[in-house]
DNA sequence: GATGAAAAGTTGATAGC
DNA sequence: GCTATCAACTTTTCATC
């Protein structure tokens, strides 16, 4: 009931890429019905496997075409701290992404903003307000190699 | 023509989150009827707001729970090896995002595999068999802290 | 730009193999 | 777990305001 056989992972791999395709489309790709196909994709939404669906933007349209990468480390490392900083960096909605590592660093934040100009702006008057972070590194992107949301299954 | 107005970014915001809203619903949430949310999608579409639409899968359930961050460096500096880098990269199934960097790094690569293992082998077998790495450095998430696809519009 | 209606296509359910 | 069929709903188009 949990297992993926070959056919799950084949519509797994197409609605990656474009969840646009209709159960139709997908069937005759694999030489089967539409019914099957609306049924495993269903059984694979209920099951876990499929979070949500997504519109992807085009960042450089929306004005979002600097990308940052930040390396924060904490002064203390008390519960306290880090739970606090965790809940706080929920709330930038200029920050997409944000892992607590291991290692010397403690989290690395990916961060997207208009310009550079706003880019000091968010560290100045909302990163650096959040309490106990010792060091703060931040570098840019000057050309994106590959960015993708899709897993290798 | 290519100015989003508050009706296109509300639009923009919603598909962000969840791709599967039709027109008629996001119509009702909007006060209007189906027909110009219809155009209006067709539109951020064909401008290039909207690139594409995606399942997002859960990682965890398709085994792909271990999350890398790898900082590499280059050697040399030559275009062709920088050219070369960049084309090898984009092959590698287990590398979700690869960025060219502003700094002492050269590239940030974030990779999913399944197991430390498998990320061993990543490395061993197909990462360092690229030619012209300096250094590679690599840490670990410990836990995800934030991870969306979305842009703040 | 929006409404409203109508054609074309998809979804989602059900019966049967 | 598959095919075939069908009603309900959505998408897409278009005349109209």
């Amino acid at each position: 009931m949990d297992k993926l056989d070959q056919t799950d992972k084949t519509i797994l791999r197409i609605l990656q890429t474009d969840s646009k395709k209709t159960a139709k489309e997908i069937a005759s790709m694999l030489n089967l019905t539409p019914s099957p196909v609306y049924e495993r994709i269903r059984r694979l939404e209920n099951q876990g496997f499929i979070k949500k669906y997504v519109a992807i933007l085009d960042k450089k349209r929306i004005e979002r075409s600097v990308t940052a990468i930040c390396q924060v480390s904490m002064r203390y490392h008390d519960e306290t701290f880090i739970d606090e900083f965790e809940e706080q960096i929920q709330d930038l909605k200029e920050v997409q992404e944000c892992y607590h590592m291991a290692g010397q660093v403690d989290f690395i934040l990916k961060i997207h903003v208009k310009s550079l100009e706003e880019y000091h702006e968010f560290v100045r008057y909302k990163l650096s307000k959040i309490k106990n972070i010792g060091v703060l590194n931040s570098t840019f992107v000057i050309k994106e190699i590959k960015h993708s949301s899709e897993y290798y299954i």
